[in-house]
RNA sequence: GGGAGAGUUCCCGAGUGGCCAAAGGGGGCAGACUGUAAAUCUGUUGCGUCUCGCUUCGAUGGUUCGAAUCCAUCCUCUCCCA
C-alpha cells in the first residue's frame, strides 16, 4: 500500500515570463505558499538582478527559500533539494499547498524527481591535478581517463566539457562508484510528490526577448547599478558570482565601456539564458505549457492555470 | 573645392587572381545537462532536386581560361586639408 503522495504545483519557464506573479495567484487560489526554485534568489542582497519577488509581493503570500544565504556562501543542488523537501513537508503538515517556482531547471527537476544525493565527497587536489593535465595535454587526455573508468559517462560528456569530465572522474576516485552507477542509484526512491507542472512559454520568441529587454531597463530604474556596485564589492561565492546582472557592468565601472554598451551586453546575456532555460524545460515531460501570446491578457492565462491546477488536484485525489 | 581611405554573407571582421559560399567572433536556431547550473559544453547557420548545381563580397562595365580580390566609371560613408 503506497503512502499518499504530497500534491505539488510547480511554475517553470524562462526568465521574464511572469512566473512570480502566476505563483502568487495560484497560492491565493489554493491556499498555497511559494517555494522558490531559483539558485540566485537564495541570496540576500542580490535582489533586483535576480528579479526576486518584491517586499509587497512577499506580503501577499508567504515565500520560502529566498534570502537564506549570504552572497559569499556557496551552494549546491544537493543543499537545495534538502531544504526544499523539508520546506514542502512542513507546508503539507500545515495543510498548505506548495507552489514551487523558479527558473533553475536542475534544482526543480532534482526536487520533483527526488534525486538522491550522497554525502558530498570532494577531492580538490585531484581536481587540480586533472586541470593541470588538461592544460598540458589537452582536454582529450583527461577525457581518455574517463573512457577507461566509465565509458558510458564518457560517451555522454563532451571532452571539452572539462568540468563535468573532472567531476565524473572525481566521483569514481572518491566514492569508488562510477558516475553512471551513481546516477542510477540516485533514482532509486520514487518521488513523494504528485506534481502539476505549469510552464509559461511564448510562441513568438521575439516577444519574450522584448520582455527581457524591457525588464532590464526597469531593473536599471530600480537601482540595479547600486546593487551591482555593492555586489561586486563583496567576495561573492563562486555560485553567486555567476549571477547575470553584476559582472556585465564591470567594463562600465572601469570606464572601458559606456552604460549603453554594458546594458546591451546584459540584455544579451539574459536572452541567451532564457534560451537555455527553454531548451531545458522543453524536454521535460509532463509540463502543461501556457503560451503568453495565446491570451489577450494575463488574467486569462492565470484563469487557465487555475483550472489546470484544480483539475490536477482532483485527479490526485485531493 | 583639394587629399587619404573604406564599402564582404543577419552584425563585427579576415580575405588582395584559382585551394572562397568566403577564416574568426557575435547573434539566431537546435541540442546536452545529477553537487559552481543565471554555470558549463556541443552542433548548425546563402539557395537548391545537396558527393553536384545555382546566386552572393556597394553598382555597372571591362581585363582574364578564371575576380571578393586587377582596371574604369558611378553611388555611399569616414577622415584630413581648405
Amino acid at each position: 500500500m503506497a503512502e499518499k503522495k504530497i500534491p505539488l504545483v510547480a511554475v517553470v519557464g524562462p526568465t521574464a515570463s511572469g512566473k512570480t506573479r502566476l505563483a502568487i495567484e495560484l497560492c491565493k487560489a489554493f491556499d498555497g505558499e511559494v517555494v522558490s526554485g531559483d539558485s540566485m534568489q537564495l541570496y540576500k542582497q542580490l535582489s533586483i538582478a535576480t528579479a526576486k519577488p518584491t517586499a509587497e509581493e512577499q506580503q501577499e503570500v508567504p515565500h520560502h527559500l529566498i534570502d537564506l544565504l549570504e552572497p559569499w556562501e556557496s551552494f549546491s543542488v544537493a543543499q537545495y533539494t534538502a531544504l526544499a523537501h523539508s520546506t514542502i513537508g512542513e507546508l503539507h503538515n500545515r495543510g498548505k499547498l506548495s507552489v514551487v517556482t523558479g527558473g533553475t531547471g536542475l534544482y526543480i527537476r532534482s526536487l520533483i524527481d527526488n534525486i538522491a544525493f550522497a554525502p558530498e565527497q570532494r577531492d580538490e587536489l585531484y581536481r587540480e591535478e586533472l586541470r593541470q593535465k588538461a592544460k598540458a595535454e589537452g582536454n582529450e587526455a583527461v577525457h581518455a581517463l574517463l573512457c577507461k573508468v566509465d565509458p558510458q559517462a564518457a560517451k555522454a560528456i563532451h571532452p571539452n566539457n572539462l568540468g563535468r569530465v573532472i567531476r565524473a572522474l572525481e566521483v569514481f576516485r572518491v566514492a569508488g562508484t562510477t558516475m553512471t552507477q551513481r546516477q542510477q542509484q540516485s533514482k532509486a526512491v520514487p518521488s513523494p510528490y504528485d506534481a502539476c507542472i505549469i510552464g509559461i512559454g511564448c510562441n513568438d520568441r521575439q516577444k519574450l526577448y522584448d520582455r527581457i529587454d524591457l525588464r532590464v531597463d526597469n531593473m536599471l530604474k530600480e537601482g540595479l547599478l547600486d546593487e551591482a556596485r555593492l555586489a561586486l564589492s563583496m567576495q561573492l561565492s563562486p555560485t553567486a558570482a555567476q549571477a547575470i546582472g553584476y559582472k556585465e557592468f564591470i567594463p562600465y565601472f572601469e570606464g572601458r565601456q559606456s552604460l549603453e554598451e554594458a546594458t546591451a551586453v546584459l540584455k544579451q546575456q539574459t536572452r541567451n539564458y532564457a534560451k537555455r532555460q527553454l531548451t531545458w524545460f522543453k524536454r521535460e515531460e509532463g509540463i502543461h505549457w501556457l503560451m503568453l501570446d495565446n491570451y489577450n491578457c494575463y488574467e486569462e492565462l492565470v484563469a487557465e492555470a487555475v483550472s489546470l491546477v484544480k483539475k490536477a488536484l482532483i485527479d490526485f485525489g485531493h
